[in-house]
DNA sequence: GCCAACGTTGGC
DNA sequence: GCCAACGTTGGC
């Protein structure tokens, strides 16, 4: 059983160039300081997982490209380090708070805009365009995953 | 820069 | 356990 997801990357941190740019394609999602989303990536994120890499705060919020899940799962490095925008000082290594993931690229695909998004009828069920929506990981249904992909062009 | 919405913190 | 204050997110 397949999970798909959609999270949420600030391009000026990481961006779909960015991770076409990493070493195997492959970066490890770091950054993640809410439990909820902490939670998916522990209890529910599996390698094989499908992602829509998306775009936010900047000028063009929208779905970027496709990704897929592939391990990884382990603590945060940056909790650990105090020069770190993320540093946790309450965190430990012997108890860390934060875990990371490493997601691979799988193909740039053009801007889907949270424009568009918000107008197309078979996307309004999607997590991320709910009213007040703040998390950075959310899950994606088949049906929303499929919606995104015939979109794109890509089905 | 503004502001609505939300999560977290901490006093009680 | 409640809830007000505060900080953050993220679109506009």
């Amino acid at each position: 059983m397949t999970g798909y997801w959609l999270m949420k990357s600030e391009p000026a941190e990481a961006s779909i160039d960015d991770l076409a740019a990493a070493p195997a394609q492959t970066l490890a999602w770091t950054g993640v300081r809410n439990y909820q989303a902490r939670n998916f990536m522990r209890d529910d994120m599996r390698a094989g997982d499908g992602v829509l890499f998306y775009h936010s705060s900047c000028a063009e919020p929208g779905i970027a490209g496709l990704a897929r899940v592939v391990g990884g799962l382990a603590p945060d490095a940056t909790q650990f380090d105090p020069a770190s925008p993320y540093f946790d000082a309450r965190s430990s290594p012997a108890a860390p708070r934060w875990l990371q993931i490493d997601v691979q690229l799988q193909r740039k695909t053009r801007l889907l805009t949270l424009a568009e998004m918000r107008h197309a009828p078979e996307l309004a069920t999607m997590q991320v365009l709910q009213r007040g929506n703040r998390l950075s990981i959310t899950p994606v249904t088949p049906a929303e995953w499929q919606a995104v992909l015939a979109r794109l062009g890509q089905a």
